[in-house]
DNA sequence: ATTACTGCAAAGCATTTGCAAATGC
DNA sequence: GCATTTGCAAATGCTTTGCAGTAAT
């Protein structure tokens, strides 16, 4: 059960055997192991070119030749992520965060990712050029979030000396 | 039950006597109705200087005088955020959504909230601005995410002509 | 009076997780 | 051979929803 014999265009093959060898260093980086599974993923992945959910593609693997299971493509786009193979454009964190707008124009927020910690930042240039981007693509803005992830100051401090 | 009766700085104060008129205009342009449960909740959204969870907010107002249920704060704060009183730093849509980051530099998205189209657009500029502004706090960037929510051209026309 | 809103508890639903079997090393 | 991964299905946990009672207009 290859999953060589899937029918793959030039341009998707050329992603996977570039993207793949990045992948299995990580993975052996990380002492984790690299399997069928996690081919299978990358390879559907890159078979896509716009955007798509983690359920879609675990759909899509749900049944043929290449099955993998839910929980695995879960597993591995966590994985993918971490290699900086994938992107979260808009990502599910099991709490919505709000704040008040009173008073208080738009503005960037970083997150850090080791102590949850939330620090804003502005910047007038990035909301003018955000609303051209939109005025050139015939874009009505309602509104925008610019969200950095990271690790702050003190989390990076406290590895160092960790 | 008055809500009045609770503690209230004088900043919290000012900022619910600002900003209750803007959402009362709001209900009444969409004829909702004004509530206690409403203010309530405004109320306690103004209580708090830093950013918060949906949940968290339903927790503080789940017992005692000013209670008000789960499924109204959530209810409550859909309808503040339409109203442009709060934002949403972080979302927790349905869908976490993907793509992929090989030879794809990091861009922004503009999200069509009518039809769900993905748009991208790239800012050299904004990148650059992101990485000052993340040097400048000592903030140790990872990635980033820059989403911009509206309506598109096609979905504008379809509106202007229904 | 009429209609919308609230509270409650149950349902939804993407995602995560525990555990036995399978697979990579 | 041993440890990690996988598949499956059940659990998780935020959020939404249906419905009967309540409050706003």
């Amino acid at each position: 059960m290859s999953i060589d014999e899937k029918e793959l265009s030039e341009e998707v093959k050329q992603s996977v055997e570039e993207a793949w060898p990045l992948f299995v260093d990580f993975l052996k980086k990380k002492d984790a192991r690299v399997t069928q599974a996690r081919k299978i993923v990358l390879t559907q992945v890159f078979s896509r070119h716009d955007h798509f959910c983690a359920d879609d593609l675990a759909a899509e693997l749900s049944s043929g030749l290449n099955h993998v299971s839910r929980g695995t493509v879960y597993r591995t786009l966590a994985l993918m992520e971490e290699a900086g193979l994938v992107r979260v454009i808009r990502d599910a964190d099991v709490h919505a965060h709000y704040e008040h707008t009173f008073n208080h124009p738009n503005h960037g927020h970083m997150i850090c990712e080791d102590c949850g910690q939330f620090i804003e930042f502005a910047d007038e240039e990035i909301i003018t050029r955000i609303a051209d981007a939109c005025r050139k693509n015939d874009f009505a803005e309602r509104t925008h979030r610019l969200v950095v992830f990271g690790t702050c100051k003190e989390c990076v401090n406290k590895e160092a000396e960790g």
